[in-house]
DNA sequence: CCTATATCGTA
DNA sequence: GTACGATATAGGA
């Protein structure tokens, strides 16, 4: 580096944004690949190459390097939390992009630069000062407001899309000051973008008033007093040390620690065949007969080069996408930072033998058949994974996943909950068969209550944490995990942000629900044909069940690295399965998005208030012993209230009682309905058993449980939402479960009332009005339904009316509930056994009612017989949003268990539909009441109804905000014939706000 | 100690 | 008639 020389230092990471946004969106011709940002970031640096002495510039460069910024993490998140907290998620067709941005630097033998912990600005300033120390110039090719402090005598911006030359005039042009006081000005006037605070009240204009007046930020908090305006006086002196820290935030740092030495950045000359391959396989005709020209390359001799793909591009339906390969051998072979082959050489993880295949070789459905083969032709081995025991190797496995672009985790911890485990270590996978695992927090020794203290050698846990959230929350690395839930909360505990994300147990669910389960050894066996170790396996279980944090470093290595191996395996299979089936967007609106949704409410969990359950369950056992004593002294002998087997000898055997009934096992029923049937016709034992039977039920499972649950830290229950447990797509909550709480009866509500608002808040409960009667109106587009829900008529009176020809006006409740039994029944796929049970009546005369209601609706049937010929034609049945649930014993030969799948199948779709309005609902409810500026906690989901936790002074604000999002939930996906309505209503306990 | 069954709470 | 999960009992290992 030498007086003369001119060193271009280009803000690859934000000019990736730039691009994306300013230029309109191109995918590559053969298979959709979004390729816009590749696009433009190749005409530009090939423009910077060849033609800046055209340009203001008027210089070539003799140095030149892209940087990019490596991590989320840097010393600005340690000195304040919030440092562009507020970034969302790169747009899924951008994803990709930048890992194909970095191998296209590379094609140009250009310098691509990252490190670690270090934004791209702190970087470009480095090299800008010792640039400038050695007498040369520097060019800057951004526009990014943060690097024009760096402006100055020697160094020019230069804004490649508006073609401008950003010298000193054009930063006090923005600024209002000199560039060198610019953070000074960025530190008061804050920056919404990177969320830096600066000090409220005061912006770009003000904030460089008062530097030209004080001369500098210091200087001007020491004299604040001075300040004639008392509000911005205030403000000043209130927050001084916001402006400093944010100062901080803004002041780049000229003193990185450069692994590429300035003087390695000298341009190189352009390497024909290598650029012409990359460009050729990008298919940017253009530019590579200019760059064929320039280099005096023939381009139809020179072969597209394979590059790595991070991950797929959605493609709305995956009917027209074609995909170049996964990964290839360059892939791994190429280096990612301008640091020198020889050093990165031996950081590497060695490579399995991977197949490389041109572009646009494969369909979807053939790459699923490919990948599929592949599978199974490589054979899961557990003893070949590597336990990571120094930070050295944890780098290298790290810088490794930031190459591939994706990475498979897993962690390992103390317990199934994910509200008390600790972290005992993680595991990653980055291609088939290449998988690790890293102990933190192992202890040695011990079957007993002792132990021998944690292993040596481990990691040391902050380190180790520090680089885990460096990857995990790195935007350019897609992290897989199977249930990512339960991962990201662990994390979360620890400060880390896991995204992006896949989730393989989702995808499986959007793929495949109704043909079986989604944990991971189902899959493992159904995919690959591996059986993977089992936990209890390592653990053992019952009695002498440990902790993981005490299995064998081997043997948790074993099991550990595999998870990973396996996740990553499945993700290869089944993620393009996705496109093959046309079902990313599903995928990606109505599952993955939910992932932090509900990961949020899980760890609010909601506020019981114990004393009311615990003087429940003490009038319960009361009520219990009462009903005990009364029950044997009738019964004549002692008798076990809680035992079918002997309430059913009791009454049908000894007692000799009429109307018995077996069960499918051939025992006698005791269930509610027999037993109810008895205390009709007057006989006193079976009403005093329901009785006791109530009791013990609320007792048992809510009362004497719930309190089993609050959480010693927050207090608070945390319940777990399953996101892929049911064939239709509604949640399923346990442990507890918190939607089955009693509501029916007087004395269950009570339970009902203890769950509370902590102080100064209310509970909101708001819940769709026969949202699955509604989506049915919509789906079979029923024109009596469809008015009545447009009018807000009463539904069930007004079925009544068209099926008995009574007036609504003065009905006989007994006839509105029929219709009420009716409508309900239509929605479970109606039988004429099943609405004589629910109606007790004969089966003829259901079977009357039930041809009546088809006469009068025969869009109805039409339907049911639609729904049922295109599940037998395609094994599953479709939501209104194109989620499907699959019956693959739909043509069983089993008569009653095909009318069982016929039903199933008539329900899923209405069911399924109102699960999805409800999903999305949720998934615009968190941003939708930030945009409104309040602070409403979503808390649970009972399948047409929201519980959020709201202060006080809040309420009338946000039940608007709730109902909207609600009511609108539907949109622009679907546009429902039929209006959804919500009703919300706040209390101070969940009883009274339902 | 583990699993199947019956029962019953919710939408 | 659909979709779930929790509990207690009973029986086999």
């Amino acid at each position: 580096m030498k007086p003369g020389d001119h060193v271009f230092l280009v803000d690859g990471s934000s000019y990736i944004f730039r691009a994306y946004h300013a230029l309109p969106p191109l995918t590559r011709k053969s298979d959709g690949l979004p390729i816009g940002a590749v696009s433009g970031f190749c005409n530009m640096l090939y423009r910077l190459l060849r033609e800046t002495e055209k340009t203001e510039i008027g210089v070539k460069p003799t140095h030149i390097a892209v940087v990019f910024d490596a991590s989320a993490i840097t010393f600005r998140n340690k000195l304040y939390d919030q440092y562009k907290a507020h970034r969302p998620e790169p747009p899924e067709d951008l994803r990709p992009q930048f890992g194909l941005i970095r191998q296209a630097v590379k094609a140009f033998n250009v310098a691509s630069v990252e490190q670690l912990g270090y934004e791209a600005d702190d970087i470009i300033a480095t090299y800008a000062s010792q640039a400038r120390a050695a007498g040369a110039d520097v060019t800057i090719v951004s526009s990014d407001k943060d690097l024009m402090q760096l402006v100055g005598p020697g160094v020019v911006m230069y804004d490649t899309m508006k073609e401008k030359r950003i010298g000193e005039p054009e930063v006090f042009e923005k600024f209002g000051v000199t560039p060198d006081k610019v953070a000074d000005v960025q530190a008061l006037a804050g920056d919404s973008v990177d969320n830096v605070p600066g000090v409220p009240g005061i912006g770009v204009k003000t904030a460089a008033g008062l530097i030209t007046e004080y001369g500098d930020l210091e200087t001007l908090l020491a004299r604040a007093g001075e300040i004639k305006q008392p509000k911005r006086r205030e403000s000043l002196i209130e927050h001084a040390e916001m402006a400093r820290i944010s100062k901080t935030l803004v002041k780049l740092d000229c003193a990185v620690p450069l692994e590429c030495p300035i003087d390695a950045l000298a341009v190189a000359s352009l390497d024909g065949v290598r650029l012409v391959g990359f460009l050729k396989t990008m298919e940017f005709t253009t530019l590579t007969n200019r760059v064929a020209a320039a280099t005096e390359t023939v381009a139809a001799e020179v072969k597209p080069v394979p590059v790595t793909i991070k991950f797929w591009p959605p493609g709305a339906d995956g009917t027209g996408a074609v995909f170049a390969p996964a990964e290839d051998a360059t892939g791994a072979a190429t280096p990612m930072s301008g640091s020198s082959e020889a050093e990165a050489a031996p950081r590497r993880v060695t490579p399995s033998k991977t197949v490389s295949v041109a572009p646009g070789d494969f369909t979807p459905a053939q790459l699923v058949e490919s990948r599929l083969a592949a599978a199974k032709e490589q054979p899961v081995d557990n003893t070949a994974y590597e336990t990571v025991m120094s930070l050295e190797r944890l780098d290298e496995w790290i810088a490794v996943a930031r190459e591939a672009g994706h990475v498979a985790f897993d962690t390992e911890t103390t317990s199934l909950d994910s509200m008390m485990a600790e972290m005992v270590g993680f595991s990653l996978a980055i291609e088939c068969g290449r998988a690790c695992y890293v102990p933190l927090a192992h202890r040695a020794g011990g079957t007993g209550l002792f132990d021998d203290g944690p292993i040596i050698g481990q990691i040391p846990f902050p380190e180790a944490l520090e680089r885990l959230k460096s990857l995990m929350e790195d935007e350019s690395v897609l992290k897989i995990g199977q249930n990512v839930k339960y991962d990201a909360a662990i994390m979360a505990r620890y400060g880390i942000a896991v995204r992006p994300i896949d989730d393989t147990m989702l995808i499986s669910y959007v793929l495949d629900a109704g043909k079986g389960g989604h944990g991971m050894d189902e899959l493992s066996e159904r995919w690959l044909g591996h059986k993977p170790i089992a936990y209890k396996e390592v653990t053992g279980s019952g009695k002498a069940q440990i902790g993981f944090d005490r299995v064998p470093l081997d043997r948790a290595t074993a099991y550990a690295a595999e998870d990973a191996d396996v996740t990553l395996r499945l993700w290869r299979v089944l993620k393009p399965r996705l496109v093959a089936s046309g079902l990313t967007t599903t995928y990606e609106t109505l599952e993955r998005p939910l992932v932090p949704v509900l990961m949020h409410m899980e760890r609010r969990g909601i506020a019981i208030d114990r004393q009311i359950l615990s003087r429940l369950s003490g009038d319960f056992a009361q009520g219990m012993a009462r009903l005990e004593a009364e029950i044997h002294e009738k019964a004549g002998e002692p008798v076990n209230i809680g035992s079918p087997k002997q309430l059913g000898d009791l009454l049908f055997g000894k007692l000799g009682l009429p109307g018995a009934k077996k069960t499918a096992t051939g025992a006698w029923a005791t269930g509610a309905d027999v037993l109810q049937d008895l205390a009709d016709q007057g006989h006193e034992l079976p009403r005093l058993i329901l009785d006791w039977r109530q009791l013990s039920k609320l007792k048992s499972t809510y009362t004497d449980a719930l309190p089993g649950y609050v959480h010693p830290e927050t207090q608070r229950v945390h319940t777990s939402f399953a996101l892929a447990a049911t064939t239709t797509g509604r949640l399923s909550s346990s442990e507890p479960n918190l939607q089955n709480i009693p509501v029916r009866t007087e004395e269950g509500r009570k339970i009902r009332s203890a769950f509370v608002a902590t102080p100064g808040h209310k509970l909101v409960s708001a819940d769709y009005s026969q949202i699955e009667l509604r989506v049915l109106a919509h789906m079979a587009e029923i024109p009596q339904l469809r008015q009545a829900f447009a009018d807000g008529i009463d539904i069930h009176a007004m079925t009544a009316s068209e099926m008995f020809g009574v007036p609504v006006a003065g009905m006989d409740p007994m006839v509105r509930r029929r219709a009420k039994a009716i409508n309900f029944g239509i929605i479970y796929g109606i039988s004429a056994f099943g609405l004589a049970v629910q109606l007790g009546i004969g089966r003829e005369e259901a079977g009357a009612y039930i041809k009546k209601y088809f006469e009068r609706f025969p869009g109805i049937r039409d339907y049911m017989e639609a729904t049922k010929a295109a599940c037998r034609r395609d094994g599953y049945v479709t939501t209104v949003f194109g989620r499907r649930a699959h019956y693959p014993e739909i043509a069983a030969k089993n008569p009653s268990l095909r009318a069982f799948n016929e039903r199933a199948a008539i329900n899923a779709p209405i069911q399924g539909s109102a699960a999805d309005v409800i999903r999305r609902a949720m998934i615009r409810m968190e941003p939708a009441l930030a945009a409104a500026k309040l602070s409403a906690r979503m808390l649970l989901q009972v399948h047409d109804e929201l519980i959020f936790e709201v202060p006080d002074a809040e309420i009338e604000a946000t039940l608007p905000v709730v109902r909207e999002v609600m009511e609108t939930a539907a949109e622009p996906a679907v546009t429902l014939r039929v209006p959804l309505k919500v009703d919300a209503r706040a209390a101070h306990n969940w009883d009274e706000a339902h």
